[in-house]
DNA sequence: CAAATACTTAACCACTTGGTTTATTTTTTG
DNA sequence: CAAAAAATAAACCAAGTGGTTAAGTATTTG
């Protein structure tokens, strides 16, 4: 069924629930960017912070390109449209109020 | 922006990263469920599934009441508003052709 | 009360994740 | 050309994830 164990959707949800990657897509939705001035305020090591580019280009959300010496990533928001298709089914048990608040309030009034 | 830390964000995108927990969050949207009967489609020990209950109820997307020896599911969608509102930020980007395709097919006429 | 039921807890294991440091590669610049 | 810059690769480590089995705890039922 959906037991693919790299499934897009995992990839996507797994990329986005790092603060530091949230933090890189946010700054990309800018505009391209150098890797090392994305890098930059993040408190880590270089190595470290490209395995979270990395994890983000895996998801599809990253792309790198090379120019001289330098990588430039840009983002690609595709990807979050299956994710965000996803949530919106469950939109209704939130604005409707059909989630298990709602329930507790309906059965105890 | 982001100017709240992350963690609640983190542990829902987390919980649904995972094709096991968005398929238990899929059957509860049909409404509460015995934990075991939850479990029983999938190909898992009971303690290993529990598990992924658990991740769900730490992201507060469910929440689980025992009456008897049974534990009872429910689905609480409402962390998923945040999570949605996030991906939305990046709509214009997937739907405005705004994202990296389209600058290169702009920059590459 | 004894046994079955519905789970949880505990202990363990393999693998992944997120980080480090050190060394290399590629490219630009003095 | 030699040194600096931008980034990757490699090796390593601690902690987390996702799974197991075995044992324990309530609760219902025969």
């Amino acid at each position: 069924m959906n037991a693919v164990p790299g499934a897009p959707l995992d990839r996507v949800f797994h990329a986005i629930s790092d603060p530091t990657r949230r933090s890189v897509l946010a700054r990309l939705s800018g505009g391209e960017q150098a890797l090392g001035v994305l890098a930059a305020p993040h408190d880590m090591s270089l190595p470290a912070f490209s395995k979270h580019i990395r994890v983000l280009e895996q998801a599809g959300l990253v792309h790198t390109v090379k120019r001289g010496r330098t990588h430039y990533c840009s983002l690609n928001a595709e990807p979050m449209k299956a994710a965000s298709e996803w949530l919106a089914y469950y939109r209704k048990f939130w604005e409707s109020r059909l989630d298990s608040l709602d329930t507790f309030l309906k059965e105890n009034p």
